[in-house]
DNA sequence: AATGAAATTGACAATCAATATCACTTTCAA
DNA sequence: TTGAAAGTGATATTGATTGTCAATTTCATT
């Protein structure tokens, strides 16, 4: 989206940081994703472009984008951080698919208010949360192919 | 708790398994903690009783112990995980602060309900979930210390 | 108690995602 | 145009955890 490039780049300017080609071509193609994306599939995009950028950047252009406030970085299991749009989206939380890897986002504000009152009585302010379900969905739990219970395709572009 | 050791030890005999004097050794620090510890500090009190022991040791046999349902392994934040005891414990989730890394156990059947209730809606089955709250807790909100809000004393022995 | 096959151990190397280093290149305000 | 400061990318490094493997230990069986 256009509108993300040009808050992307205000960031930037506004913190004193220089516009690059690299920048530019990784913001660009991030926005363009529309799931949660690891750092390696994201360079592996950007690689289709321009062969010549690297991974680095790509880390370190992943966590300008944090600072802007346009990306959030999830931990979901084990192994690789997934990013997703941030901008203007409300808060969500995930459900994953234990065997396919499928990621399905759900909002709940009993959840929500309910996790206030918890902190509340224990004498904490909650800052942000973590709410992860794991299971099975409807097409993984059709088929019987009983499986590892591992995670296959979290990520995967 | 001599009952755990035993547990655990019946778990080896079943799985064929043989009772060494580290398994002992490590299980029996294990359960003389009642914290979340990670495999680390474990082996540091572990090597108090014995400086021949390795560190790759304890994590093998952190996950037996994972194994035979008497730990459970957590991933909060960053880094590294910690371990805490299972055996007939409930259910519970955890509110972590992010300034002192104090981390205080709950349980709320409201919410473990209504995670069943979205679950459903989405056609999945729960498995297992994860819920975590990070914040400030009182005393830490108290001192008006600011600080990094990076998780300072998570599993320090 | 002795035996020996199979499991276990511990030193060390390997992995894997992510970060640090650093010489070279690019940006952009002046 | 210019040059100080920031950025890049190849590479090395980190840190938690796991794999490898020769030497050691366990334990069912003699
Ligand atoms: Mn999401
Ligand atoms: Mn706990
Ligand atoms: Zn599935
Ligand atoms: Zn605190």
């Amino acid at each position: 989206m256009q509108n993300k490039q040009h808050k992307f780049r205000q960031h930037l300017v506004r913190s004193g940081l220089k516009a690059t080609r690299q920048r530019e071509l990784i913001a660009r193609a991030f926005f363009a994703t529309n799931t949660h994306i690891s750092a390696e599939a994201l360079y592996r995009r950007v690689s289709g472009r321009d062969r010549r950028i690297g991974l680095v950047t790509v880390y370190r252009t992943l966590k300008l984008l944090k600072e802007a406030g346009l990306a959030h970085e999830r931990q979901f299991g084990e192994g690789r951080a997934l990013f997703e749009h941030a901008s203007s989206d409300r808060h969500h939380d995930h459900m994953i698919c234990s065997h396919c890897g499928k990621i399905v986002e759900f909002e709940n504000c009993e959840i929500e208010a309910l996790q206030e009152e918890v902190a509340r009585r224990l004498g904490f302010t909650i800052q942000y949360h973590k709410l992860e379900l794991y299971g099975r969905c409807k097409d993984c739990r059709a088929d019987a192919s009983g499986g590892t219970g591992r995670i296959r395709a979290v990520g995967a572009r």
